[in-house]
DNA sequence: AATTAATTTTAGTCTTGTCTAAAAAAATAT
DNA sequence: ATATTTTTTTAGACAAGACTAAAATTAATT
C-alpha cells in the first residue's frame, strides 16, 4: 500500500514532463538537458533543477552529465497530459467552433486541469475519438498510444500519390498555409515533380498545383 | 492608448478579486482583511501584501486599516471569472452528466482559463443560459449580473408555499441532503409548521413531509 | 595527448505567494 | 479616560521556479 498525493504534480512538472515524453520519442536516447531547456524556452540551469526534483519522485532517472530518462509512470504521467490536450483539441474543433491552427494554446491551458471524471465524461461525450484535429494519436487511458506508421511528404518519389494524415508543426502559421492551400487532413496529394536544387516539391492537391518548399515538405506526414 | 499585458492576473490575484467581489455583495461594506482571509483560507498577513498589490493594479482602493473596496475594473474582472465560473459548471451538468454536487471543484480551476473566444463560444454552445446549475445568475460578458429578488426559506410564515430558486451553499453535503430529499432547483416547498424552540421547520415536498433544521432553511432561497 | 569548445552543474540572486512573530492601530470594555 | 482585546500591518523567513555567472565535466579538435 502507498500514499497518493492529490495533486500529484505542478503545472511546471507536467511541462517538463511533457517536454521529455517527447523529446524520448523523437530520438530514443537519454533526453539532455539542454533539448529540455530549448523545448521549453528556459535555461539549462533551470533544467537541472527540475530534473533533479522529478527524479527524487521517481518519474525519471537522472545521472549527472548523462540527460534522462521517463521511467514507467513518467511515461504513463506525460501521456495523461497528452491526452488531456489531444481531447481538448477535439472538442474546441468539433464543438466550439475553432480552426485547427487556434485550439493548441488554449489546449495548453486546459490540459492541466485534475479530474479524471472530466475527462473521461468528455471522451465519452466525444466519442472516443483516436486521433487529434491535428492527426496525433489519444493515448488511452492507461497511456498507450496507438503507434502510428507515418512518413514526411518529401519521402514520396515523383509521381507517388498519398493521403495527409497529420502535421510535424502545430504552429498556426504552419497550419494557416496549409487552409489556404486547400491541404487538410485526409486530402490527396500527388508529387509531379522534385526541384533537386532547393529541395522544393511541385504537387497536386485536388487538381491544383502547388508548390512547397522543402520546409513545407518536411512537416507533412503522409500515408501512402 | 493603454498598454494591455496579455495574462493580466495571476490565478492567486483573480481567487483574490473573485472572493473580495463576493464578500462585497454579502455586505456592502468595506471588505475586512480578515473576512478575505478566512474566505481563501490564509492569513491576514498575506492578504495585506495581496491587496497591496492589486492596489497597485487599479483593481482595487486599499486604505490602511480601512479595508478595501473594488474599483469598476476590479469588478469587471471579477465578475468575468464569475462568469466562467458558473458557464463551465452548466456545461459539466448539461453536457458531462455531473451532478450539482459534483461541479463546483472543477469549475474552481476551469474558471482561470484565459481565451475569450473559449468562453464566448462555450455559451453559445450551452444557448446562453442564464443560471448555473445552483441557481446564481450568470454574468453577461460586459459584467453585468441580473440581480433576482430571493429570501431564505425560514424567512416563510407557516402555511406560505414557495419555489426553490438557488442555495446559498454549494457544498457537497448540502446538495447531497437535497438531492436526498427531493429538493431541487424549481421544486415547491410548503411551511406546514415552524418550531420555535430551535426554529426548525416542517415542509413538504412533492407530497411528502420533511424536517429541516435552522442551518438547511437558512441555506435554501425561494420566490414566493 | 593536449587544447579548445560545448554542455552541464553549482552557487548565489530574484520574484511570487505564503507563513510566524512582533508592532501598531482600531474597537471594545471598564 | 484608560485599559484590554481584536484587527491589521510590518518584519523577517521560506519554498518554488526562474535567472546569471562561474566552475566542472564531457565532447571535439588539433
Ligand atoms: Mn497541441
Ligand atoms: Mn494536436
Ligand atoms: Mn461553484
Ligand atoms: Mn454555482
Amino acid at each position: 500500500m502507498y500514499i497518493c498525493q492529490k495533486n500529484m504534480f505542478t503545472l511546471s512538472e507536467e511541462n517538463y514532463l511533457k517536454a521529455i515524453f517527447h523529446l524520448a520519442t523523437d530520438s530514443k536516447k537519454g533526453v539532455s538537458t539542454n533539448a529540455i531547456a530549448e523545448k521549453l524556452n528556459t535555461k539549462a540551469s533551470s533544467v537541472t533543477d527540475m530534473i533533479q526534483k522529478l527524479a527524487d519522485k521517481k518519474v525519471l532517472v537522472y545521472q549527472k552529465y548523462q540527460g534522462v530518462e521517463l521511467t514507467e509512470l513518467g511515461r504513463k504521467t506525460a501521456a495523461n497530459i497528452i491526452r488531456k490536450h489531444r481531447l481538448w483539441e477535439v472538442f474546441l474543433v468539433e464543438k466550439l467552433n475553432f480552426s485547427w491552427d487556434e485550439v493548441h494554446d488554449v489546449a495548453e491551458q486546459l490540459e492541466h486541469i485534475k479530474s479524471p471524471k472530466l475527462i473521461n465524461e468528455l471522451d465519452a461525450f466525444l466519442n472516443y475519438p483516436k486521433k487529434d484535429p491535428h492527426g496525433d494519436p489519444i493515448p488511452d487511458k492507461n497511456g498507450n498510444i496507438q503507434v502510428v506508421e507515418k512518413r514526411l511528404l518529401h519521402h514520396l518519389k515523383e509521381g507517388e500519390l498519398g493521403v495527409c494524415i497529420g502535421v510535424n508543426d502545430s504552429s498556426s502559421n504552419f497550419l494557416k498555409f496549409l487552409d489556404k492551400n486547400n491541404i487538410a487532413l485526409g486530402k490527396q496529394i500527388r508529387v509531379l515533380e522534385k526541384e533537386p536544387f532547393d529541395d522544393s516539391l511541385i504537387v497536386e492537391v485536388e487538381g491544383k498545383k502547388i508548390s512547397i518548399s522543402h520546409k513545407i515538405a518536411n512537416n507533412l506526414y503522409i500515408e501512402k
